[in-house]
DNA sequence: TTCAAAAATGAGAGTTAATTCAAATATGAG
DNA sequence: CTCATATTTGAATTAACTCTCATTTTTGAA
């Protein structure tokens, strides 16, 4: 949790006062829509929340929405950057596919604020979407050239993957599910993209074994 | 298309002033909150279009998020309590997943305006959820009874597979997608449950025989 | 240290909508 | 048809919030 409190102001802190300034609103931003919601918040709730004048907003952002769409793909970037980099010598596609399921979980419940900030951006704004796929598209596409994915890697594909993971991460976060998700998230996507149940659960217990590397928050 | 515009005025048609107001505004609000999104519309947007004065509307409904729970509701159940109706004669549990789900998804993008209603209050509204997923319950338990489904029916086996619809129905409705998405869910859906792909494969055909008896709008 | 450019300030004009409520109107049971 | 009741009306009230811009402050390259 406390690791990536004002992530984006850590993140910031060798640059100039512009990158500095939008670092604060980010992070600001962050905590308010994690705790009204985007439509809830105001500007002046994340100006206020950072320090600064409401004005100094406009100097960053062209409005509200302007601002939600970067935090979201901003927060969400970061993960799947970092899973990424901690997947990179993993190389069986449906193994990548459980870790990345659960370490993406893992840390977005274990981050409140940023879990909040995925969810709420990924059912509110459409762009979101696009530019969040990346990771997932290329392990996908991995498996399906490997022969273990059965299925054509496209844009709906994408969706229905990520909207089981969506939907899991909603359920945890929202009705305070402490019972974990994971591994029942990961075995429906593996079934959806053609394993056989007795494979997918496979893979389940592969990954438990790469397990042990983790910080308790995950990231 | 046509035969379910101004549904709830024609509903109450018979009944007293009170609910044909109240039919009246369902009906604005299907067709204003299609059109603008659920956060754009304005109470004065919705007894506009419906002919009444603005305070007539506080006679009916708390507020705007009352009205849109209401709203997506209503236009889910009138949905599904038709499909279930349709499909009384039919007691295979993975032949009735995969009609109801072709079902739902030809009724929600054939009248555009429930479609878009209906994935608006899905995300928004985590009471929409619960309210809206008894018949998909009712089925996934048949199936986990007769064996063909290998999984714990549950709150969040109901969320997952809503996901996998609702996520379909919006790209078919935002994306402008043609191409029939249904069987490809139904088949997602199916795996999902636990049916090896060649099992889906075989409901998936054996759903078409059932497909003769559609209206062009599904309803 | 200097100073032109960049950034931040914050008060207020302008806008927009939600909600109330006393008065007017419509309803439908008898 | 009558009238007590239910419903609707819509102007007025209330409450926000967004965004601008003239001014002040800060920055960092030279």
């Amino acid at each position: 949790m406390a690791v990536m409190e004002k992530y984006f102001t850590h993140q910031s802190l060798g640059a100039n006062k512009r990158e500095r300034t939008r670092g604060g609103l980010l992070d600001s931003a962050v905590e308010v829509f994690a705790r009204q919601g985007i439509s809830n918040a105001k500007i002046s709730d994340i100006t206020g929340s950072a320090g600064l004048a409401n004005g100094t907003f406009y100097n960053h952002f062209k409005d509200k929405d302007d601002l939600a769409i970067h935090t979201a793909v901003a927060v969400a970037q970061a993960i799947t950057r970092r899973i990424d980099l901690d997947m990179q010598d993993i190389s069986d596609a449906a193994l990548r596919v459980v870790i990345a399921t659960g370490k993406f979980l893992l840390i977005a419940t274990q981050n409140r604020e940023w879990g909040l900030v995925i969810v709420d951006g990924f059912w509110q704004l459409p762009r979101f979407r696009a530019g969040t796929a990346h990771y997932l598209a290329a392990d996908l596409r991995r498996g399906a050239d490997q022969g273990q994915f059965k299925v054509a890697v496209d844009t709906f594909l994408l969706d229905q993957v990520m909207a089981l993971v969506m939907s899991s991460l909603s359920m945890q976060l929202l009705d305070g599910h402490a019972t974990a998700l994971a591994d029942r998230t990961s075995q429906h996507i593996l079934q959806l993209l053609g394993l056989a149940p007795a494979a997918a659960l496979k893979a389940l217990a592969k990954a438990r074994v790469h397990a042990g590397d983790l910080p308790a928050n995950g990231f």
